[in-house]
DNA sequence: AGCGCGAATGTTATATTATTACATCTCGCT
DNA sequence: AGCGAGATGTAATAATATAACATTCGCGCT
């Protein structure tokens, strides 16, 4: 999470650990539900990016891993890409870090309210994904995927200052 | 560009040299209208940008910067910064790279529909950028900057298939 | 239980992308 | 000419991500 400025953002979004639990729970019946393994480090890795508060960067993840040590890279990038196709994490492009799905059907495509202060995240249903499809269409273009991210200040980040 | 696929992606969209010419007296002038000094180095990142057929890594305009070998990264780094900030190009988050700016007042919010095959970008006006910032106010969030990048097929990647 | 297969992981190395820090130079101004 | 701010040069290194190949694990089959 970054810090740009001074002031002390302790405005949590964090889940709580019963919270938390509930959704280590709930993708483990995901996975087996879809014929996927919800893996140790699969766990692990998304243990670490429900604790964190707001995206977190694949390094930060590599770093917490293990108690007494750093994961090997290619452990963790495996498991960030299992999890954004199960739709269980997004991956923020403009911050090169991973956030928590947050809705319930996990969808893969979502928009993002990202603070520049306190470096948290609100995930956004994208407001209509078929004008952007319309437009595309005119040039015979076709979407695959949309990725939204809207930088900017969160409320308690603009009263804050 | 990336080449993920085997057809042959001979639909160019590099402006034509002259075309190249009038862009780059065109950022002089920006830039002086603006104070701003338009130095060689800007220049030459500027044209090679303009000379790339989508969008093109900062590595590579490194590499290409000198005939007899590469640039050092942090001239071209610099020269992105400045030329991203002027509104001559724009970075692409979902690619690592960059683009000339494709409209005449250089807006510095712009969306772009990415060809997944064939590597090219298509700039265009954001769509509902209002309703964006709508959804956003509900939580009294106040969006600064908007990134949309939309993945998929042009249509000569689609009819090539 | 033992076997075989594909998926997942371990391990090492390296590729790619980007910045820090500090010295030096250039240009416009006086 | 001399100053100051902005721009550049230079070396080192940080941060992000993947390649390649060996090994192990889980699971269905016999």
């Amino acid at each position: 999470m970054s810090n740009a400025c001074a002031h002390a953002h302790n405005h949590d979004h964090a889940p709580t650990p019963d919270a938390r639990a509930a959704r280590l729970e709930a993708a483990q019946t995901l996975c087996v539900d879809s014929g996927e393994r919800m893996t140790s480090s699969r766990l692990r890795t998304y243990e670490l990016i429900l604790e964190a508060n707001g995206p977190i960067k694949a390094y930060d993840v590599i770093d917490r891993f293990h108690p007494e040590g750093a994961a090997k890279p290619p452990t963790v990038y495996r498991a960030l890409s299992f999890l954004e196709q199960m739709g269980l994490i997004h991956r923020i492009e403009s911050l090169n870090a991973f956030v928590a799905c947050d809705t319930h059907d996990h969808k893969h495509t979502a928009g993002f309210l990202l603070c520049e202060c306190c470096g948290q995240s609100e995930e956004i249903a994208i407001p209509n994904v078929a004008d952007v499809e319309t437009r595309a269409a005119k040039t015979g273009f076709r979407v695959n995927h949309i990725t939204l991210e809207a930088r900017g200040l969160c409320q308690a980040c603009q009263t804050d200052h």
